[in-house]
DNA sequence: TGTCTTGATTGATCTGAATCAAAATTAATA
DNA sequence: TATTAATTTTGATTCAGATCAATCAAGACA
């Protein structure tokens, strides 16, 4: 379920690394079975590109919804702050994911976009995103299903919330981690964590010396090799016994 | 955050009822700002009604996605199934809301749709819905908006899920179905549960004894009065100050 | 009407994760 | 490079909720 989500999000893209520097959207989440003319017409809606900096905001609760935003690199958390200070991340979203889909339904933005590294997005200025899918139905089918994946991908983590202990939330975190950086052609087994471990543990639901704690018990059964923020899956299949017999990956 | 989200759900909806009883569609979701022409497109869509009876399914998990559901009428309930044959509740629906919304990522359904009482629904084949919110733009622009909610929903879920105790959840969920029967003309203060305290537990992460204990607890504080499925809010204001700062609904 | 089944409540006990606290490591900055 | 701040790890203790278990109430149905 989890990992259904997050990872097939991007799936074709990934692999789409085409020339054209300016324009992120041929290589990111639209384009799909679009002909040149169409990906022209596309192009001229999202020539906007941003870069954001390490702790920058892509965007802040209870601003005024205008786009959504592409990622064209970097590595984003997007989370709600409560008024005691406290935060809840929703989300960790890199390459090739789209920011922004839940400010559509009130025009507001409902959570923060924070980069935690120094990242690059597009902007979609949603008005014309819906004027262009009028015009380009596998555009409009495409976005459809990325709101989709993206309610599936809810469920999932609603799913681990509800019913997962600590360490079975945090390998299915790592396996869904580690799914989403091989299609992005990066090591499925060895890869740096962007976020902290309070981070992790606000996304899990779980306190940071537990997430801390989690990550030792898979270390000292060999399963993992934690080096601060570095992790290496040592023994994946392992791992995803971990997860549990609830929403096992095939 | 969770409030601000089922219940806006149909906010516009439920005061508009017409006399067409063939085609639900006018009343429910999708015709905000249409003409009668727009309308009449739009009922040739949704002609097919289905019943379904306590207990019943509307879809099963793995089943072809062609359409999405608008429920006319009663209640049910959204679960995955998980391989050692316990589920896990994702929503409870009610008159008004649009069900099958994850299913379009993958043209499979990805939970099983069951009501909790007698129901019925108006199926919305869901390629003639994109055909037809190309012609009508408000109609996609609705559309996009439903979507999106269903995301801000979850978020709250995922919020409530990941750092709430037993009874700041129960309060919480009871708050929402409270606001949910209001906007639909109903008692915000008096009325009947559909669910069990299992379902209920699946859908807040809670064992049923937590959600029972919980219900006592507020009872004996005088907030709730409760008679097996029959609650009765006796000082709301009350019930909100037991969500916790979290989440405060305003 | 009584039996059977399902659902709800309540109590006793156990346990996983939170909390409190301290040390160790790493990163940031002067 | 020194100094400070932030992050991480680990230990000890506490506590909320799970688990185990028994009772009770309410439909369902023969």
């Amino acid at each position: 379920m989890l990992h259904d989500t997050s990872l097939h999000n991007h799936l074709d893209i990934s692999h789409i690394r085409s020339s054209c520097a300016s324009c992120s959207l041929r290589e990111l989440c639209l384009p799909v079975g679009l002909n040149e003319d169409e990906i022209q017409v596309l192009g001229d809606v999202v020539s906007h590109k941003r870069k954001i900096q390490r702790g920058g905001y892509l965007h802040h609760t209870g601003a005024k919804f205008q786009s959504l935003f592409a990622i064209r690199s970097g590595f984003l958390k997007t989370c709600v702050l409560e008024q005691d200070g406290r935060q809840q991340v929703t989300g960790f979203h890199m390459t090739g994911e789209l920011l922004g889909m839940d400010a559509i339904s009130t025009d507001i933005h409902t959570c923060d976009a924070v980069a935690l590294e120094d990242s690059e997005v597009c902007e979609i200025p949603f008005a014309k995103l819906e004027e262009i899918s009028r015009i380009i139905p596998s555009l409009m089918r495409h976005f459809h299903k990325m709101m989709s994946r993206e309610i599936v991908r809810d469920h999932g983590v609603m799913l681990l919330l509800g019913s997962m202990k600590a360490e079975e939330r945090l390998a299915t975190f790592l396996l869904n981690l580690s799914r989403r950086f091989l299609v992005r052609g990066y090591s499925e087994s060895d890869f740096n964590l962007r976020m902290t471990r309070e981070e992790i543990g606000s996304y899990l639901g779980l306190k940071l010396e537990t997430v801390s704690r989690a990550f030792s018990k898979l270390q000292d059964e060999n399963i993992i090799t934690v080096d601060n923020k570095h992790i290496r899956i040592n023994d994946i299949s392992r791992l995803r016994m971990k997860m549990g017999n609830s929403s096992c990956i095939t």
